[in-house]
DNA sequence: ACTAACAAACAGGCGTGCTTGTTTATAGTA
DNA sequence: TACTATAAACAAGCACGCCTGTTTGTTAGT
């Protein structure tokens, strides 16, 4: 027996990543197929809408076999309940971090507006609405929803209470003023959703 | 189709609207299914949405077989852009009768809001979110909304700047300032999406 | 060797549109 | 008016395709 004793990380992979890849870790093979059944998801979600989101479609677009998706995902509801926490993470991370980047002075409200229109309007924004219009008649999907929801509304009021700077946050309608700026931004968007 | 000539009731119906319907001319018989077909058609697309419209459960709503509504309305999309022209119309009309009960002075600005707020928030515009949606990604029900939603752009501009009055109505970014406020009812309705 | 990851085939359910058959209204004719 | 032919409205069932979830078999890692 070559591989008699349960040596730790002995087969070192090849540095480089070759075409043929020789070796991986099961937990790497779960990650790498977990991914891009994911990012397939998404993709899927915001071309064919919800209704379109279908596993053996996924399945194809990721490249993977739709056993393969059924192991990582058992049921069509899982793969959603997944596809949605990684949105949400992958949009409040890229909002967070665009955030840091703001200007102290000068034009940063006006930045401020521009990032959270382009946030609020971006094509996440079709594949969330496409989530949230499914949800309101299944109530299954639903209840997926709605924790991230919470979060999502508690977590942008802050960052926006942020970006507005202490000064506009600590007026005294200020968490209103923020709700009606992101529900306005939001109806427009929605005016847009035909026409792209 | 009205075939041949109009004829002004030949077979005189019994005047009292008997239980057992005895006699109903072609053109009633048609009219009436095609009523019930259509409200189904409403009622169903605000219960279970549109991935949950279907012909089978249109029709059983409704108290119709399959094959008379498939014999209304041949295919699905017919029956979804009959639905669509029904709903919009319908909307149109009540607005406008409501608008004409408004008073003339006194809080008569609040009482435009409450009514704007009321026609855009209510079952109606879940309805035809879940329509809008759907329109996102399937070209076809896309073109068929398009032309609604140009008509209903144009139409709600003019009756809410009436209902304004001409002093608001012609001050100089009144038309933003009226989009403005309808994106932001739109935006507030949405965030109530998943609590009713 | 043993198990996890993957692949492929299968069964059941549902939705659409079509096709066939039955009832009801209208028109034509004597 | 009465009787019949025709067309419209309605009803029921079938064929096809798609989607989901399961099962059975194969490959790759430990």
């Amino acid at each position: 027996m070559t591989s008699s004793s349960p040596s730790r990380a002995p087969r070192a992979r090849p540095g480089r990543a070759g075409a043929p890849r020789p070796r991986r870790t099961q937990a790497e093979r779960s990650a790498a197929t977990q991914t891009r059944v994911l990012e397939a998801a998404l993709e899927v979600l915001l071309e064919r809408g919800y209704g379109g989101l279908t596993t053996t479609r996924v399945a194809g677009r990721a490249g993977v076999s739709r056993g393969a998706l059924l192991h990582q995902y058992p049921t069509k509801e899982a793969l959603v309940v997944a596809a949605v926490d990684h949105v949400s993470r992958c949009w409040g991370d890229e909002l967070r971090t665009q955030a840091t980047a703001l200007p102290a002075a000068g034009d940063r409200l006006l930045r401020v507006h521009e990032l959270l229109w382009a946030a609020l309007s971006g094509p996440i924004f079709y594949s969330a609405l496409d989530l949230w219009v499914a949800g309101r008649t299944d109530p299954v999907l639903r209840e997926t929803l709605l924790p991230f929801e919470r979060a999502f509304i508690r977590g942008t009021r802050a960052l926006v209470a942020e970006m507005y700077g202490p000064e506009l946050a600590s007026r005294p309608r200020a968490r209103e003023a923020i709700d009606i700026v992101m529900h306005t931004m939001r109806g427009a968007a929605l005016a847009l959703l035909l026409r792209p």
